[in-house]
DNA sequence: GTCCCCAGGGAGAGCGCTCTCCCGTACCAT
DNA sequence: ATGGTACGGGAGAGCGCTCTCCCTGGGGAC
């Protein structure tokens, strides 16, 4: 036994057959004799063959792989990935992936750097297409997607219009959900903690939230992190004492948000009511369980994978949004 | 301008020189000219050539990818991926590999087909080595790897001795800082709730914990989940109402511990101290937040990558573990 | 019997890159 | 002048696969 890894050639030469044969009989293509089908499975146990992917891709122009990008300026790793979120869309997409053979490679884009290796890596042919997820607004991946013609499909609506297949969720009419809610418990001062309003997912929850509960209930802007929604939590406290229902833009922020009124003095529900958005682990974790507004992130991150197998599939596939519907989770904290 | 996209041929005849010339300056070995060097930079400029990696790959045996397994038998992938632990292994993997240009593939194995597929993916040159975090004992993708000698480092211990790199933490001493942490508080009726005993680091923390806390010391096992958690801390109460000291294994279950305290009327520190173990992200949102042993698993994850990373550069390297040291975290849990 | 067709299989041309040879030239010491 | 020795660069052989093209032979239609 040498230590080179046996090739379509050794097969062929044991199963006494042409090499194309052999690669028939792996791809499954044409019409082999069964007999002969048999002898080269035989003999391709034999040899412990494996199929070069390199060589392989080499000629198909395929790899098998997808970026799974974490696009957006300064978005350290642990941020990132710490983020159930973030953990849930993953989950999603390796889901759905896994049932095609394929697999994603998992890049962070945090800098004009990593971005610029993205792009290169996509042209370069080390991954058949892209899924991005952008933290921020601002972040220019997509269109540099659809101007170098990189099958692309982001997490979200961009912040400009783009020629670009995208999932989404009906932000504005979760974020309305959450305000009847308040409404129907009786809550009269209600305020809301939203998230970075850059982020066009982030207005179209103020907005909705703001079409039930009146355009001017107050609001104080944090970026979706714990730490933050304690932040604005606290301020927004600081400035209406008499607040007695508040919807924070997600469920990471409004678990922050619990402690802050906790330690304020103020029960949930008895005192002030709080839903949340997302129906992420937090939200089921809180002393009190949050209501919130559920986002099928799982389901939404399996569905851009699909919209990218198919844009592979077909290049001259048209952009496609889909569009998520929100649902309300009533647990014990509104 | 075609269609097709520009290689190595091209760039060399724009720039007037050989294939192997403009290879060179690419990959910026042996002495070429200053001046050659720049015709040929703005020869790639100028055709927007990007190598081809699957081309590279072929003959350097290198794909710049390895593959970030999750492995053990039946993880669903929403529980895998919203585990902020795995988040947290992820994010150092992805911090150090970065730096080295590469990127780790995500794999799920979950199931028998799924672990063939990770080692078929391996044999076939898909990625130049993995990084398997098991989160089962019986676990024998690690024996796989090992037997196909393929370059492999593992996140833990494996279950029976196995010629292969891996980095761990001394969790025994972890346990024992919190079972100190405990006694100092002058707890008297300790209890504690472990993993899964089918896994060593469980079983570490255990004997860790009954190392100081004494060999008798009631023990109720979970699966490191918050469900389980709540589930072991209740039988943990019904059978030892008189509890006034508890570790717990994991942060994730210590959260749920600890909403089964407070529905009890016990309150956390006063009535019961509650320690938990990983210093993840639960243990700081957490009401109160939780005093936990750190470990410090970005570091673990960086030093993983690391460790595969030397393997690959050197297959002869023989395997090393790396064993990290606990910390003990205190906040307002105990 | 002749013709045609088609299934089954082989030959061989690449895919785009790296890397080992090899050759020419300039520069040093002798 | 002569040998030695770098260094700069070209030619070309693969890496292991897929896939088109072509050849062969057997069977059906006429």
């Amino acid at each position: 036994m040498t230590d080179a890894a046996p090739t379509l050639e050794d097969v062929a030469r044991v199963a006494g057959v042409s090499r194309a044969t052999v690669s028939r009989v792996i791809n499954g293509i044409r019409n082999v004799d069964t007999e002969i089908q048999k002898i080269v499975r035989a003999a391709i146990e034999q040899t412990g063959y494996a199929p070069n992917r390199a060589a392989r891709s080499l000629v198909t122009r395929r790899t098998g792989a997808i970026a799974l990008v974490v696009s957006g300026a300064g978005s350290p790793a642990d941020q990132v990935f710490g983020d159930p979120f973030f953990g849930r869309v993953v989950s999603g997409v390796v889901d759905f992936l896994r049932g095609h053979r394929m697999h994603p490679l998992l890049m962070l884009a945090d800098t004009e750097d990593a971005r610029a290796d993205v792009i290169a890596h996509l042209r370069q042919g080390g991954a058949d297409g892209a899924l991005l997820v952008s933290t921020h607004a601002d972040d220019d991946l997509p269109a540099r997607c659809v101007r170098a013609r990189l099958p692309a499909v982001l997490f979200a609506r961009p912040a400009s219009s783009l020629p670009i297949s995208y999932v989404d969720l009906d932000h504005r009419a979760g974020a309305r959900l959450a305000a009847r809610r308040l409404l129907e418990q009786g809550r009269k001062n209600l305020g809301t903690v939203s998230g970075p309003l850059g982020v066009p997912a982030s207005r179209d929850r103020l907005a909705g939230f703001r079409d039930v509960a009146g355009a001017r209930v107050p609001n104080e802007e944090g970026n979706f992190t714990h730490e933050s929604g304690e932040a604005a939590m606290a301020r927004l406290l600081a400035a209406h004492s008499d607040l007695d229902g508040v919807f924070v833009a997600n469920d990471l922020m409004a678990a922050g948000a619990l402690g802050v009124l906790h330690r304020a003095g103020a029960r949930v529900p008895e005192d002030v009511a709080l839903v949340g958005f997302d129906d992420s682990s937090p939200a089921r974790s809180c002393r009190p369980a949050l209501t919130t507004v559920r986002q099928p992130v799982e389901q939404m991150g399996a569905e851009m994978a699909r919209l990218l197998l198919a844009r592979i599939e077909d290049p001259a596939r048209a952009p496609t949004p889909v569009i998520f519907e929100p649902a309300l989770v009533v647990r014990g904290s509104a």
